[in-house]
This record gives structure tokens, sequence and C-alpha cells, in this order.
DNA sequence: TCTCAAACGGGTATAAATAACCATTGAATA
DNA sequence: TATTCAATGGTTATTTATACCCGTTTGAGA
């Protein structure tokens, strides 16, 4: 530790190159930051982590990671294990989404801060800064969003996904390109007796009702292009 | 036009603040090229850069621009206004999604290249400088887009919204929430029958075979929150 | 070895959605 | 005024989906 200022370490998880090799040109405008770790999936961040020389002071991550062929790791799921695995690193969500009931929850998780994607720059430094500083960086809506959310029971936005079984989630991608059970069972070579099989399990699984909500499931877990 | 190298200019068409200013950051480390235009949404574009000092040379377009209240204002409508009123402008889409439809679709009314959101900025600057010389840019994924659907009816990715009526719209809603017709025909005080109809001409309005498509659509459409 | 879950297949129902048609009302508009 | 169209309600059939029940096989792991 020297005497003189030392720069706030940062680590980016975001998928979107062109958006992570933003802010990093962003962020790097400020002096007193730097941008020391990146990465475009949750995967293997915990685990590089740990062979790193350095860890980042603050993360930003990117809360709708893509699902990396049938595992999906989300930027909750990341959230969740930083702060299990290391507990001292501030982590900053970024989202596109300004739901309350998202960031109640990422932050009851453990996240240190909540930003919106079409946050201003300045905001994102201050942020960083804020929280490397006093732990949290709570803003109005972060904080609004918490209290009308206290008490509340907040349920994962991403529900595991690992509920669901490789044939589970074939035959939900198909259900979403509206397939009836008969082409599946077609598609997949099976009966469709097993892919109203399936379908059950799915319904129950993911709490729907009817295929209306199977591709909202589906859609908000990302396991289906859209 | 003077003898010395111009700078290429940059016009942003991209929601999300954060993006729009790390993009302007990444091509800002160039110097032959300038951003001398930059908006939020689609909706006032056309008109303030006709009262513009100078119109730009490329357009980088985000794709999914957000529906401002009710009248949504994509980047597929942008693009068609531009070629219409601005013909000499180049337009590049930017998208988070690598649908060979939307594409064949983009190109198709247009646009002079696309973009991934997670490409390379080096690509970025290549598609930039590469349109503006020679006025297009079709990489690897565009051709392979293009070829595979030529000859092949492209449909508007964001059908104009205004197809759907108002009340089509709202059942259109609760077919997404998961009610069956039988129920929301009590939340809207109308017969199942008619329910049934409106959910026809939906199925009939947006191409879609069942309610599968239905939510498919109205999320792509930015519809229904998800 | 035993157990369990996943994937598979089947039967029998009912509920729901979808596909054809048809007709009336009222509001907007050419 | 005449026309159009959204919204309404209807009939009749067929197709799908959903909800129960029953089972077997296989492989992974305790």
């Amino acid at each position: 530790m020297s005497v003189m200022k030392e720069k706030i370490t940062i680590g980016l998880v975001e998928d979107q190159l062109l958006f992570r090799n933003g802010i990093h040109a962003i962020l790097s405008g400020w002096e007193d930051l730097e941008v020391i770790y990146e990465s475009g999936d949750g995967y293997s961040v915990i685990e590089s982590l740990e062979k790193a020389e350095q860890i980042p002071d603050v993360m930003l991550v990117d809360l709708s990671l893509p699902s990396n062929g049938d595992k999906p790791y989300s930027g909750e799921q990341l959230t969740i294990d930083l702060a299990e695995y290391f507990p001292t690193v501030k982590v900053l969500i970024l989202s596109a989404h300004q739901d309350e009931k998202f960031i109640a929850r990422l932050i009851e998780i453990g996240a240190h801060g909540y930003l919106v994607k079409d946050s201003d720059p300045v905001e994102v430094y201050q942020a960083i800064t804020t929280v490397y500083e006093k732990g949290a960086y709570i803003n109005q809506m972060t904080l609004m969003a918490i209290q009308r959310n206290i008490g509340k029971r907040t349920q994962s936005i991403l529900q595991p996904t690992s509920d669901l079984t490789s044939r589970e989630l074939e035959v939900l991608g198909l259900v979403c390109q509206q397939y009836t059970a008969e082409e599946i069972g077609e598609k997949l070579f099976i009966s469709v007796k097993t892919v109203n099989g399936h379908r059950a399990n799915l319904l129950l699984k993911t709490g729907s009702r009817n295929v209306a909500g199977l591709v909202m499931y589906a859609i908000r877990n990302e396991l289906v292009k859209f």
C-alpha cells in the first residue's frame, strides 16, 4: 500500500463486446479507475478470479448474461457466488430493466448497487467511487425499490434452470416456436404422449398455467431467442 | 471540400445512454471519425436532422429502439425514413440479435450494413469506413443471411402496431398473462365468443399459429412487459 | 445392491383453443 | 348518404392442450 492515491480496480462482466468496450473506454476517462478484469460471461469468473493476481475492488455485472449452451449463468447467480467467494468485492449490477422486483432481489442477495443501462456515465463513476468508499451505492430508484419490497418475498428472477432437464429445454424451445405437441414428437422422434409428459413437467416446474406462461418463462430466462 | 482528409461524421441513435456514450468513446479513439449527432430515440431524428447544419455521413442505428408511450418508432422504421428523407446517409444497424430474418429485412429496406452488439470495436470502425467509402458493409454473417433469404418474403420485425386495435392489444396483453379466453371475457365484460373473435384476428394479423406465437409477437414488439 | 430421477410410452377424460362460417351495432368517414 | 370497420355475439366442428391415472427402462449415485 503506497502513500499515493491508489486506483480503484474494476472488473467488467458483460456479454456484449461492444458495450463492454464502451464502458471500458468511458471508465478509462477517469484517472482513478482502472479496469483490470473483463469477461463476456459469468461461467469462468469465479475460477479465473481465484487464479488472478489481483482482485478488482468493484465488479460491474450485467444482469442478463447469456445462457452459454444449456446451463445459464446469470448475473444473479454471479452476484451470489461473488458474495460467497469474494465477500470483499463490491458488486454493481448493470441492467437494462428498471423493475423493482429485480432491484430488490439483487440487493437482497448481495449486490452493493444497481444501475440501469441508460444511466449517465457520471453516475456510473459516482456509483463506483461511492461503493468503493462507503460500501454501497443506493440511489433514489434503488432505495424506493427496496422500501416498497421490504417484507415481500423476493423471488429469483432467473429460477434455477437446472430444474429443467435438457429434454425439457428442447421441448420448451419448440413450444416457443409454435410447434404443436404432435409436431414436436415428430421432430424429436418420440411419442406425443411423451411430449405431453414433458410439457406437463414444464408447466409444473415453471409454475405456468399454459403455453403463454411457458413462453414468458423461456424469454424471461433467455432460454430462447426472440 | 478541402484537400485535407476529412473526418467521417457519425450519428448515433441508441436508447441506452451508457451504451451510446460507450460507442461514442470508442469511436473517438479514431481520428478520422467524429460523432456529430446523438439521439436516444427515433422519434425526433428525421425532424432534428432537417434542422441540423450538418448531416452525418453514417448513422449507427439501434434496431430495438424503445416504444415511447403508445407509438413505437423502431430502428426499422427509422431506417425506412432515413432512406426516404436522407438517401445519401449510410445506415449501419446495431442489433443484439443475430437473426437472419432481421438482417435480411433490414438490408432490404435500406440499411447499408448490419452489426451485432458484441462485435469488436475494430469491426465497427471497419464497417463505418467501408460503408462510407464503398457504400455498403456486408460481412460474412450478413451475406449469408441475405443469400439464404433471397426470394423469401421478408416480413417486418415490428409490424405496424397500428394494425392491432386497442381492444385487440388489450386481449393480447391478457393472453400473455396466461388468462384463458373465458377469464378474459369476464375481465373485459364481454362474451367468450368475442374474445375468441379478437384472438382469431390476432392470430391472423400477427401471422401466428397459436398463443406461443402471440406471446412472441407481443414481446418482440414490446407490447407487454417481461 | 438399492434408490431415485429422467426419459420414455400409454389410456382416458375434460378444458381450451382454433377454424370455419354468420350477423348486428355504432362510430367514423368518404 | 353510403360505406367501412371495430366491436360485439353467435353456431358448429375439429384440433390441441391439459389433467388425471398407469407403467418400463436406463443410468447415476448412495
